[in-house]
DNA sequence: CCGGGGACTGAATCAAAAC
DNA sequence: TGTTTTGATTCAGTCCCCG
């Protein structure tokens, strides 16, 4: 584990098990290290590559203080054209390892997001959305020459257009004040105590990005237990967001001080509180309930009319659990959704909310009531189950069985 | 004018005389219609190019109705190397016909901005800002799978990156209450009124821009009677900001009912208010005073002393403005400028504001307000003389020799 | 191309001084 | 000693213009 470098890249790359090296920050370059790993074995990616800023000479302030710009050798590339072939080469392994149903996130800033994002459409990554970090605190503009580089860009992109992606919706809607979390995103850039120095008091990271960011980012596209990779680690920030979160995560990073740096910082930080509390969705996908279920249960009976919300369309309820309308001839079978399509005329519909019983007041309600009367009484058994469960098992770790009690939560909570 | 597109395409292409065309919507494509411009004519092009959406089926609302989405033949390529083709092809055009102090505007959205910034850049233009446009009231997303998305991306490019292009710095930081202009702006949609709706009542073209981006985008970088070209002028709004600025525009549509629509809406538009009051910056360069000036006009005497903020460096002014510190072999000559450098050690020195004056209570004022006491004076001066002009001429129009009550504020005005 | 004039910064954090 | 004020420092930077 603590070869040096040279001696570890002449020999033939072993394979790496992911399983094993969860949690560890593992020192090389990304491409070469991606290469030792599985295909389809991470739940998404987050990479913070080179911005390639092509800066050219000393920057002052008015005060003729001087500006500390990004000088590290890992941002240096000849042309775009090198730029290109790097982004395209780490790309293509982020892609063979992420599982098809996993997501990538880059950040960049113009210099280097254009180039990104071509790259990741080219390779047919599908993007979802372009974001925006707005920056409470930007760096102005000191020459008065642009417009204030307030932000940088992050895109966010599925495997392929058919990905099957996780977007935990609810959990950023509430995030939000619950309105839909938008595509621009307003945090602070890293500073104060969550900024990292060395020992000369210096910033140990050019580009250290905030936690807040991270978090983000993660709530919104992965579970808990999840496993992230970051191709370009730095001091580590999405380790450290990944363990209060409850996501497993693995990190490359070819600079042996930042290795260390981010080692210990991820040692040192806080755990993941209550896993039943950080969610997915935190509001995951409820239990599916069957029609057929409010017959069975004694909910609706046989032969009980349905109608929506204007009372022109009316169907029966038989106990197949389908609905019919009218009589021989122009008789129509078929689902709720099925039924409701017919009558509505429109190229899809939620037969839930679309038909309604009559209460004895006369007054309508829709079989959504029904439906989230019977998903409380399971819910209420379950909770009583689970409860057995916990007094049996006191510590905070995810039960081993992934018991009926957080399956509703953690669906995707992978046993270990 | 009115000749069918058919035949004009197989006519040779009859060059176009910029002065001539201004003001005009040109039918046709733009490729071809910027080839029959010279070399170096514009100062600024703005375009809205096709998104290359890429949209599959038809989308509903949660209440089945159906989202009017961009379904132009204008907005459809087989695949990404046609929309690469094409964007190369008209950015190329657009560059050729730049002033190399010129500069472009390309907005877009995640579907085709990554291929337009690659595409600037490949063709040597040089990236200034990335500005994004927050919408006020975004359409929100109706499956709930992604982030709203609340933005567009405009990019800001110079022709080259010597390009020593324009930005009304001061203008825009007026326009933000007195801080940097930041590259995130927020913005309303285009609807109510401003939204042009054709005979049936539905919208007269689906990407219609708000006037406020437009007026913004004119404002940051042209001056009154620049010529501002627009490749996809679509209803206009660029033409109708630019004579509502007192800018010169071409604008070339293929769409020949879109044409009819956007020459009506600007002869309809309101014309440009007092130039005066359009700015270029609003706040041009101040006409430069030479320090030996101040002992010319009696504000200051050879031999008085200035010093710095802190009392400790101190010089003696001279008759030839120029200043001297120590004597003898020590003693040191230069401009207020050179004479700051020495005494501060910074890279670079203003002067003006480093040195001071003793005022006889004891305070130290900066020799900028005696350089501002002198402009103020000139200004009066000037003003007196500008008026007994504009009693012999009592229109509105620019004066035909540019005379200096106007210079300070219109230095690039043509003479048209 | 060189040399020189001179224009140009916002929010956050933290330390030190002032009250 | 507690509180407020002031000043220094810092942040992914493609950061001047004219003769």
């Amino acid at each position: 584990m603590s070869r040096r470098r040279p001696i570890a890249a002449a020999l033939p790359a072993e394979p790496l098990d992911p399983a094993q090296i969860a949690g560890q920050v593992i020192d090389g370059d990304c491409i070469a290290v991606m290469r030792r790993l599985p295909d389809a074995c991470v739940d998404m990616v987050f990479a913070d590559p080179p911005y390639n800023l092509q800066l050219a000479g000393p920057l002052h302030r008015p005060n003729n203080s001087r500006v500390a710009a990004v000088e590290d050798d890992w941002d240096k590339f000849a042309d775009f054209a090198a730029y290109d072939a790097f982004t395209h080469a780490w790309m293509a392994e982020a892609r063979r390892i992420l599982k098809p149903a996993g997501t990538i996130w880059v950040i960049g800033s113009y210099h280097n997001i254009f180039r990104v994002g071509a790259a990741l459409q080219d390779l047919e990554f599908w993007i979802l959305n372009d974001v925006i970090w707005r920056k409470t605190n930007p760096m102005p503009n000191f020459r008065g020459r642009r417009f204030t580089n307030a932000h940088e860009t992050l895109i966010w992109a599925a495997r392929d257009a058919r990905s099957r992606y996780r977007f935990n919706y609810k959990a950023l809607k509430q995030l939000n004040d619950g309105l839909q979390m938008r595509s621009d995103w307003l945090l602070p850039i890293c500073s104060g105590p969550e900024r990292l120095k060395d020992d000369d008091g210096r910033k140990a990271h050019a580009t250290q990005k905030p936690l807040a960011l991270l978090y983000r980012v993660l709530q919104a596209a992965s579970a808990p237990g999840d496993l992230v990779l970051d191709p370009f680690f730095g001091t580590g920030s999405t380790g450290v967001a990944a363990k209060a979160l409850g996501r497993r995560f693995i990190g490359i990073e070819r600079d042996p001080g930042h290795v260390a740096l981010a080692t210990s910082r991820i040692a040192a930080a806080p755990d993941a509180a209550d896993p039943r509390l950080l969610g997915g969705d935190g509001f995951e996908r409820e239990p599916r309930i069957a029609f057929g279920l409010l017959v069975e249960t004694g909910l609706l009976a046989v032969g009980d009319a349905l109608v929506d919300r204007t009372g022109r369309h009316r169907v029966r309820v038989r106990a197949d659990g389908l609905v019919e309308a009218g009589r021989g001839r122009s008789q129509a079978i078929g689902s709720i959704h099925q039924m409701g399509v017919k009558a509505s005329g429109g190229p899809s519909c939620n037969g839930w909310v679309f038909w309604h019983v009559r209460r004895p007041d006369g007054t309508l309600e829709p079989i959504d009531g029904l439906r989230q009367h019977l998903r409380a009484e399971i819910a209420r058994g379950r909770d009583a189950a689970a409860d057995d469960h916990d007094d049996d098992d006191g510590d905070d770790r995810m039960v081993d069985e992934a018991g009926d009690a957080d399956l509703t939560t953690y669906p995707e909570q992978p046993v270990s």
